[in-house]
DNA sequence: GCCCTCTCTGTTTTT
DNA sequence: CAGAGAGGGC
């Protein structure tokens, strides 16, 4: 153990050794956080604590998994198994079920995704014929989670009459209703939605006191990393258990506390002090990650928050390279600027794909971005946006297997129920929710009895349904004696769904079958991995359980040398040498959603504070001055971020050539577009070339004006300045939209337009008056 | 009951 | 652009 304490800084090394009582431990980015949250569980442990009594909430299970990993190095693998470490809802999923029948759920209960939720609400919206324009499903579901979070149950929201009002005043005046109906529905189908494992958490320690005490006893020693991103549910959980013994240790930093809007309350972090006696407070506030440019850097951005803890962070690192600020004209010229960033950066400096990050805002953003790295061959891996366990092929098989653990599942069983088609229609179900709702049973037993109940169905319908039955009841059989992957191997072939999937040729077809294949190898790992690992079963529920509420991060498969492309919120706790933070412009970043309120806006700020202290050498800032927005091109601004950000930390490259040549910008040509609404000034500085000196094949798209050679029709009515032969079949190039081929010629005069079938993006038709052509062959 | 096509609407961020 | 939902033809 000494030899590992040795390696601490004094400011780590004193809350690693603060063995009891409530601590606090404010670390700012790349202080080491992580590094003494293992170093001190170790010290723990060294120290006589039983793993069995410490319990570690991390904010994914790979940081969990890592951070196992690395204390297994120092106090051995067979007693870091049994320490109690991962996410939130995890931990408390694993509790709730070995505590489910106090609460009358299952042990195997179904944990509901987003997508359930969301059916499920739409249902009852319909089913209570209430306007869906008024009622819209994800607005519905955005209040029941925060009244969750807030640990406002229905009964709790009944009462409290200024949660009524403020609906009614929002015009939705039956929200208690579908929230009531909601959780009576996730009660009968036997399902916790996300929320639910922590509401339910609290409801199980506190009303019954013999279960709090047994779980006070357990978890002697309580860790909590990021603890400025924990919710109120999640905060009183950590206080009902932390309460008898006090050991409690929470770590974070207020300034990258960026979840509020899943009911994240900063306030958790700054009052932490008042919630227990005699607090330690310590304070990591040297950063080893980043350069002095990007530390100090991303202080002078966060010195904008009115709402912060003091705290200084600062770096003896070397001064670094400047952050380097690009403007694109488009999301795809901001797409082919980074790709050829990254390409010059590998051939230059011998740097491996995994040493870049491109994170951005919103999901929707990486599209652009992966077809230039595409073009350019070069390998990336997106984390997060639609997961893998959500494309729906992969839904239905997990449907299937759901309603084998648990057939009251309402949600997965209307998934399937007629996937593949069995005669069983939208008529059927809807009779069937309502009698299962009047005789207040699942589904599934309304169907096992159709023939004991009043449900008006046709005897041919009434055998369908009971061969559906019938199939489920025998996968259960099965699930008695195969593993996972035999079972669900077994389940696409009888289903039929295999079939069904077969039947579509089609390149998203076969892709759909491909993902299928490889949820199945994924099994087969499950399987294998789980005879390794002796404190686990294996078993179907908890393969469905790992799937639940494993997060994209947490997967680590293909080729680990590749670029990654994530959100800024799924990088948190990440870090990387070159980082590019793309789409920083108003509306996009800060978001237009985020924008209303001061403390919406600070949140933003720290969400961008979060995005540049991920970068260890080198920041790259990039915002296109037009992007496409639900499929149209729309102008944009640069984010405010930009300018805050102490300009001598700064490198902003203007492309002036780019300015000068791109039609997009030169009011002689379309007038209504100011050429210099970009606030920045080029940099007068040498290295202002750095970013020029791109001699890529993409590049060649800013011509220079000597080779940029427009062309008109050649049917003598060229009215043209240019003098030019363009013919069909000639090969053209196009600032935008790149290489393509003359289709067709056609018009006359000013009017003469070309169609020009692009090898990327399609085919299209141009003025020639406007297009900016060049012929290349 | 099924399937195809059309229209509409919506984009933050995630366990 | 894409997913959901409606509407119409079979």
């Amino acid at each position: 153990m000494e030899k590992y304490l040795s390696q601490l800084n004094e400011a780590q090394l004193e809350p690693t050794i603060q063995k009891d009582g409530p601590m606090i431990i404010i670390a700012g980015a790349g202080s080491g956080k992580t590094r003494v949250l293992t170093f001190r569980i170790a010290y723990l442990m060294s120290e006589g604590v039983d793993p069995f009594n410490i319990l570690s909430l991390t904010f994914t299970n790979k940081a969990a998994r890592e951070m196992k990993d690395r204390i297994a190095t120092i106090v051995g693998a067979s007693e870091a198994k049994n320490l109690w470490m991962g996410t939130f809802h995890s931990v408390f999923a694993k509790i709730l079920r070995i505590e489910a029948d106090r609460l009358g759920y299952p042990s195997n209960f179904t944990i509901y995704d987003t997508q359930d939720s969301d059916r499920l609400i739409s249902s009852i919206i319909k089913e209570m014929n209430l306007d869906k324009d008024i009622y819209k499903y994800k607005q519905v579901r955005s209040r029941i989670s925060s009244y969750k979070n807030s640990l406002i149950t229905v009964r709790a929201y009944f009462q409290n009459p200024e949660l009524i009002e403020a609906d009614t005043m929002a015009r939705r005046p039956r929200l208690g209703d579908i929230y009531k109906e909601y959780v009576e529905r996730c009660f009968k189908a036997g399902a916790m939605d996300f929320d639910d494992l922590l509401l339910k958490t609290n409801e199980l320690l506190t009303r019954f006191p013999e279960v709090l005490m047994k779980y006070q006893n357990r978890f002697k020693y309580i860790l909590v990393d990021e603890y400025q991103d924990t919710n109120h549910s999640q905060y009183l959980i950590v206080r009902a258990l932390s309460d008898k013994f006090q050991n409690i240790c929470v770590v974070g930093d207020d300034a990258q506390s960026i979840y509020a809007f899943r009911g994240a309350n900063i306030n958790n972090i700054l009052n932490f002090q008042k919630d227990y006696d005699d607090v330690k407070v310590f304070r990591l506030e040297q950063n080893y990650r980043s350069t002095k440019n990007i530390v100090n850097a991303a202080n002078s951005i966060i010195e904008k928050n009115q709402t912060k803890l003091d705290k200084v962070v600062w770096t003896a690192n070397d001064e670094g390279e400047k952050i380097i600020v690009n403007r694109s004209l488009t999301d795809g010229d901001e797409g082919r600027f980074v790709a050829s960033t990254i390409w010059e950066n590998k051939i230059q400096n011998h740097v491996l794909n995994s040493d870049f990050a491109i994170l951005y805002r919103t999901n929707a953003q990486s599209r652009a971005i992966e077809d230039a790295l595409r073009k350019r061959d070069i390998p990336y891996r997106i984390y997060g946006g639609l997961s893998f366990y959500q494309r729906k092929e992969i839904k239905d098989v997990l449907s299937y297997l759901r309603l084998i653990i648990n057939p009251a599942d309402e949600e997965a069983l209307k998934r399937v129920i007629n996937f593949p088609p069995r005669g069983i229609g939208g008529t059927t179900i809807d009779r069937l929710v309502v009698a299962a709702n009047g005789y207040k049973r699942s589904i599934f037993e309304v169907m096992k009895n159709i023939d004991k109940t009043d449900v008006k169905i046709n005897s041919g319908t009434k055998g369908k349904l009971l061969d559906f039955v019938t199939m489920i009841e025998s996968y259960q059989v099965l699930n008695q004696t195969a593993d996972v992957f035999e079972l669900a191997e077994h389940v696409t072939r009888t289903s039929g769904l295999i079939r069904e999937l077969k039947k579509d040729a089609t390149p998203e077809g076969v892709t759909r079958m491909e993902n299928i294949e490889e949820l199945l190898n994924g099994m087969k790992d499950f399987v294998e991995g789980q005879k390794e690992v002796a404190d686990t079963t294996g078993n179907l529920a908890e393969f469905l359980e790992d799937v639940a509420l494993s997060t994209d991060a947490d997967a680590d498969k293909g080729d680990p040398d590749h670029v990654a492309l994530m959100t800024i919120h799924l990088a948190k706790g990440l870090e990387f040498p070159y980082v590019f933070v793309v789409g920083l412009e108003e509306d996009l970043f800060p978001s237009a959603m985020s924008m209303g309120t001061r403390s919406e806006l600070e949140e933003e700020r720290r969400l961008f504070y979060v995005a540049l202290t991920r970068a260890e050498k080198q920041a790259y800032l990039t915002y296109a001055l037009s992007r496409y927005r639900w499929g149209k091109l729309v102008d944009s601004e640069p984010s405010r971020f930009i300018e805050e950000i102490d300009e001598q930390y700064l490198n902003i490259t203007t492309p002036i050539e780019e300015r000068r040549f791109n039609p997009m910008l030169d009011s002689d040509i379309f007038g209504d577009v100011e050429p210099n609404k970009i606030r920045f000034k080029p940099a007068k500085q040498p290295e202002f070339k750095k970013a020029n000196t791109t001699k890529e094949p993409f590049k060649a798209q800013i011509t220079t004006p000597k080779n940029l050679k427009p062309v008109t029709a050649t049917d003598g009515s060229n009215t043209n300045l240019f003098d030019s032969k363009l013919a069909v079949g000639n090969l053209v190039k196009h600032m935008r939209f790149g290489t393509g081929e003359v289709l067709k010629i056609e018009g006359a005069g000013a009017d003469v337009k070309a169609e020009i079938k692009f090898q990327h993006g399609g085919t299209k038709k141009l003025l020639l008056r406007f297009a900016k052509l060049e012929v290349i062959g």
